[in-house]
DNA sequence: TATAGTTGTATAATTAATGATAGTATAATA
DNA sequence: TATTATACTATCATTAATTATACAACTATA
């Protein structure tokens, strides 16, 4: 039994997929993986996310101590930038390999297809 | 935008999300990485997930050509094995890092915290 | 003055994922 | 003869995840 922020899980893929699954987070990851990014800039590279779901994985994301959250203006137009920590950054071999895989994936099926 | 069988993904990564994602099929491979198991073998090394949740889980990695089902015997009680087909095969760096980095991250914690 | 831009939250609804429990068919075993 | 084992499926219930839509607060721009 692995154990992780009073969370448990029955295997150590499962503690990794509890932190990264679900349909957003590997997204949100994969374009923070080289790049501090705003939150409309988030938006505009995932533009079928709405905006609670994307607010919502980011906070978990920052509770979780993956991506940190750094505020610029104390009033509205608010500036806030979203980026990796040190301890979200030694995700990025995995979220690389997820991407990565996809890619093959796709091409291999095109190339099988065609 | 990405295609795969029949589905579509905004990011190569939620490709990858989208065929092993959710709570289970993770720890269903990596426990098929280096052996083929029965059904009640799987369920063993798999305590905590119900009959119907892990027939399904399989059933949907089956159908997504990541792991090939073999019945033995035609009349109960049955002998069916399950392992990874050569195209599941390729998942396995991708499913090695996701289990590696659970292991990182519970054995970081205890070290901060001890 | 009216509008657009920024980073969200609130509320309600819907869809997807998972779980609980019981049951099936047949053979081998006790 | 009764029980156990195998690999499930069926039905129903519950929980988790995601979506839709509207709204807020303030500034800068038109």
């Amino acid at each position: 039994m692995y154990k992780f922020k009073g969370k448990e899980y029955p295997c150590c893929a499962s503690l990794t997929m509890g932190l990264i699954g679900g349909k957003w987070k590997t997204v949100i990851l994969f374009h923070l993986i080289d790049k501090t990014l705003r939150y409309n800039e988030l938006r505009k590279e995932m533009p079928t996310v709405t905006e609670r779901t994307l607010s919502l994985q980011l906070k978990t994301l920052e509770e979780d101590g993956i991506v940190k959250r750094k505020v610029y203006t104390s009033k509205p137009p608010l500036r806030v930038e979203y980026s990796l920590t040190d301890f979200g950054k030694t995700l990025i071999p995995v979220v690389q390999a997820i991407a990565d895989w996809g890619v093959y994936a796709v091409n291999k099926k095109k190339k099988v297809n065609l």
